[in-house]
DNA sequence: CGTGAATGCGCC
DNA sequence: AAATGGCGCATTCACG
């Protein structure tokens, strides 16, 4: 344990405020360790999902193989864009950072959109970069095994300015979840999972009506955003619109402009400007506080969360857009760091060790084991220390017993 | 052969 | 010129 404390350090941000992070500092330090007792492992389950996984992807990487007529090294990027870019002529629709044709698996569905009925092996090879994910995150698994048949995540509290707390655990995905399972077959795993966290804190910092009204009445964010922009009733907004909703909201929370937009719903750009338009022209308070926040960036020279923890921004020199753009989601992702960090530690105080233990975090939730006959008493008094107003903005929570840790919902 | 940059994927 | 925030991990590739 002391080990422990002493490899954590302390703050290694300058940037941080040290006067908000140090009231928690080590307490967040012992619960962290008690989460890194980590999570026992179904290894034959485990072990039967890897084998048919990987018989599927010697299938598909022999079905694009044989529908390109030669051999390709699928994990090769560059291999990859020589051949659509420079043997097939396909047109580069990205480019990566470095300013390479991007052959991430969103071009290849435009390109196999485009070209799909020309160019067959396209299939195959979307659904080999798909699933080959799965079998890796198994095989990681299998290789962070410890001696004890547990897996352990190593959370490192300061290693993120926003505040966030990371772990290779987190983005397992999900198939892989499954095989992670309770310490005993008595036992379950309870779920409590902030809905829409970071939409909420937006609201309650920005101020915007539209939101704060949405939420006050339990409405659906995406479908009202929509009502707004396009002035049409809640329930005329059809499903493709909330999808929309849906992708500007979140696309907002990171500072998304017209051109991710635009590549993002797969519409003309000028489509996409409008739409930023019509989104900020509904939401006035959203623009203000945007607006607000850069002249402050610019200003102080940091971003800052609702309880202080800073990151400085370079906006000296390179590329200030991304520095605006990264204080802007600061102070929304931070706070919300922020925010289960003082609940990590309420919940810490509050639970009966023996009957209920803190399992893990992922940002916006929070997961605990139990027996599973006290779960539901369990759940209920950890969702009602999550469940607070945050400036005046209730912050509802979801929770669910699962027999394994697949947790998270369906896509939708 | 090890290392680090670059890419691309996973999750929130 | 860049164009969506944060991170961890595996792989490829260039280099010493």
């Amino acid at each position: 344990m002391m080990n422990r404390m002493k490899n954590r350090g302390s703050i290694s941000n300058p940037g941080i405020s040290r006067e908000t992070l140090s009231i928690h500092e080590e307490e967040i330090v012992l619960i962290l360790d008690e989460m890194e007792k980590g999570f026992r492992v179904d290894a034959s389950n485990l072990k039967d999902q890897k084998n048919l996984y990987d018989e599927k992807l010697l299938d598909l990487q022999k079905a694009t193989e044989k529908n390109l007529g030669k051999r390709l090294r699928l994990n090769s990027s560059k291999e990859l864009g020589e051949l659509l870019f420079d043997q097939l002529n396909l047109p580069a629709l990205r480019k990566t950072q470095k300013y390479c044709d991007s052959v991430s698996i969103s071009v290849l569905e435009r390109l196999l959109e485009l070209y799909g009925t020309s160019y067959l092996f396209l299939g195959p090879l979307i659904e080999f970069k798909r699933i080959q994910p799965i079998s890796k995150a198994i095989k990681t698994v299998f290789k962070k095994l410890g001696p004890d048949s547990r897996i352990h995540p190593e959370f490192n509290p300061f290693g993120c300015p926003t505040g966030r707390i990371y772990s290779y655990i987190q983005n397992l995905p999900r198939e892989v979840r499954t095989c992670l399972i309770p310490d005993n077959e008595a036992n379950v795993f309870i779920e409590l999972d902030w809905s829409q966290q970071e939409l909420r804190i937006l609201a309650a910092l920005s101020g915007e009506p539209v939101f704060l009204d949405c939420f006050s009445k339990g409405e659906d964010l995406h479908k009202r955003v929509i009502s707004e922009m396009f002035h049409k009733p809640i329930s005329e907004v059809t499903p493709e619109e909330r999808r929309l909703g849906k992708t500007i909201n979140f696309g907002l929370l990171y500072g998304q402009e017209a051109y991710g937009l635009a590549w993002n719903l797969n519409i003309p750009i000028d489509k996409a400007r409008g739409l930023i338009d019509q989104y900020f022209s509904a939401l006035t308070f959203i623009k203000g506080f945007k607006e607000e926040s850069a002249e402050r960036f610019w200003k102080e020279g940091f971003a800052e969360t609702a309880f202080g923890r800073r990151t400085r921004l370079n906006l000296e020199s390179g590329n200030t857009d991304k520095e605006i753009r990264r204080g802007f989601n600061h102070q929304i992702q931070g706070t919300g760091a922020d925010l289960l960090r003082f609940t990590l530690v309420s919940l810490n105080e509050g639970l009966n060790r023996k009957m209920a233990r803190l399992k893990f975090i992922a940002h916006d939730a929070v997961y605990l084991e139990a027996l599973k006959e006290s779960a539901p008493e369990i759940g209920e008094h950890a969702k009602a220390v999550m469940e607070i107003d945050f400036k005046g903005v209730h912050l509802p929570v979801t929770t669910k017993i699962h027999p394994d840790f697949s947790m998270g919902e369906a896509p939708s």
